[in-house]
RNA sequence: GGAGCCAUCGCCAAGCGGUAAGGCCGCAGCCUGCAAAGCUGCUAUCCCCGGUUCAAAUCCGGGUGGCUCCUCCA
């Protein structure tokens, strides 16, 4: 396995810290909002790491947080008059729902902030012991980048700030314009408060992630786990902070592997809030399947930006719909042993940190290939049996495939809707044998307007929603 | 102002020094009562200008264009 870290900018082989296991952090959502389709890629790319760790034998512990204390959060509690608790749990059922919707394995471990307040005490705790962190007069705790050699490694952004350029504000007391929050003391109106030994109040953004992942893995005496992920805007503060955080409160490294993955941008621009361009994965799940979705959000490499268009994702659901037909083709049946020059190509290609586009070409050519093996012989149970191993196999790799062959094209068509197309079949048929072929072209019109395609095959006619 | 990424067929997209994968669209065929589906065949020298090399889309230098980070952000 060949993974390409953003720290070293290059592809690594993949030589885990304990052999034969793999232990993931994912920076996950601030639950104070729906996710977006930045999320779902991001959940995507790294369910896509997990599971091809997996199959080439990986135990792998996979740990994604919520972040549940925040400063937006904490304003939508005082917007809506709702508690803390109502809030982020809402949307950390949605967030669940929505990636299941995607096939997105659920992580091993999801720790959140207000599950961790030990963990964080103890870790800025020991960053003030080791003088590697000062409190101002207001209760604050700051980490003093200063006193970290190593601050910079990670993002490459050491650049001393230039004071008229650097967007970062400067607060008074603080030592360096670099230096980041640890701790935020409360001050008198906000609602959440938690008691620590150097100040009541609630933890800064970076710090969570430090602390779980130190609470949650082992790690060895170079580093606290094997790969870091998250969101490519998260390199620099966020994984840069993080890392100066566990570095010199644990002495090591805190990952050995940091991955990024690209934006989805919506004509061209990043997606995001502030920008009010976002694409909430709600509304595009009320719009399509989510195997499309994530068919289409997985089709371009986890690095590159992603751009969004539904001209695109139409195109993804064709290529999908190729793999059904060729499902539907080969079904029913039990699965024999999957291919092994294919099952080779695919590894290889997502062993090559995640070639998503070599994988999918050796799929669509495996399906081309088979379709015209089964052309010259449609009997061949052997090559069926085969053909459904590898599409399982598919199934496991990459998480798409694996639905019943015909109901994946029934999808959105009711019974009442079922009954009513058996029936002008039915009738067409009928025609078709009467040479009526008027009447039998009549109907299948009929059938293309209610958005039903069909086709004429040896085993009877055949449909599908378009 | 600082730090990066990217630029390949009409569209999406691989390629990581050895002579351009795959998908969509299009065209021509096979199949079909006609279609659909499926199959076959056809369609690019890689933003521009220099350089290195026997050999470059791939390396180096300089342009041009787009995006991102330095503020919450997947």
């Amino acid at each position: 396995m060949q993974i390409y870290d953003s720290v070293q900018k290059t592809k690594l082989p993949f030589e885990p810290i304990h052999k034969g296991k793999a232990s993931i952090y994912v920076c996950g959502p601030t639950v104070y909002d729906d996710a977006h389709l930045g999320h779902a890629r991001s959940a995507l790319a790294f369910d896509l790491l997990t599971r091809t760790l997996k199959v080439l034998g990986y135990t792998v512990t996979l740990a994604k947080n919520f972040t549940d204390i925040d400063d937006k959060i904490i304003k939508k509690v005082q917007q809506s008059g709702k508690s803390m608790e109502e809030i982020t749990s809402f949307y950390i059922a949605r967030y669940l729902e929505e990636m299941d919707a995607l096939g997105v394995q659920r992580a091993d471990i999801e720790p959140k902030a207000t599950e961790s307040l030990h963990a964080i005490e103890a870790m800025i705790q020991t960053l003030l012991d080791k003088d590697f962190a000062y409190r101002i007069s207001n209760g604050d705790v700051y980490f003093d980048t200063s006193k970290d050699s190593a601050y910079g490694t990670i993002s490459h952004q050491v650049g001393q700030d230039d004071e008229n350029q650097s967007r970062v504000a400067h607060t008074e007391e603080k030592r360096n314009p670099k230096d980041f929050a640890l701790w935020k003391a409360c001050k008198n109106e906000e609602e959440i408060c938690f008691e620590t030994a150097f100040s009541a109040g609630r933890p800064g953004w970076h710090i969570e992630c430090s602390a779980m992942i130190e609470k949650h893995f082992s790690g060895t005496e170079n580093y606290s786990i094997d790969i870091h992920g998250g969101g490519a805007d998260l390199l620099f503060p966020h994984h840069e902070n993080e890392a100066a955080q566990s570095r010199c409160a644990t002495g090591h490294e805190l990952a050995k592997y940091w991955m990024h993955n690209g934006f989805v941008q919506i004509d061209g621009e990043k997606m995001s809030k502030s920008l009010g361009n976002s694409f909430f994965l709600k509304d595009a799940l009320a719009l399509y399947d989510g195997e499309v979705l994530r068919y289409y959000l997985n089709s371009v490499h986890y690095r590159n930006d992603f751009n969004f268009s539904e001209q695109e994702l139409q195109v993804a659901k064709k290529r999908l719909d190729k793999l059904y037909r060729l499902k539907k083709r080969v079904s029913p049946g039990t699965p024999s042993q999957v291919n092994s020059v294919f099952k080779k190509a695919l590894l290889d290609a997502m062993g090559d940190d995640l070639n998503i586009s070599i994988a999918l070409a050796t799929i669509d050519e495996m399906v081309a290939a088979t379709n015209e093996a089964l052309d010259s012989s449609p009997q061949n149970k052997a090559l069926k049996k085969e053909a459904l191993a590898n599409i399982a196999f598919i199934d496991a790799l990459l998480g798409f495939g694996g639905k019943e062959p015909f109901s994946y094209f029934q999808i959105g068509v009711d019974e009442a809707l079922k009954m009513k197309i058996q029936t002008m079949l039915n009738e067409r048929s009928e025609a078709k044998k009467a040479k009526d072929f008027a009447r039998s072209d009549a109907i299948r019109d009929e059938l293309t307007h209610l958005g039903i395609s069909i086709m004429d095959t040896a085993e009877g006619t055949l449909w599908e929603k378009v």
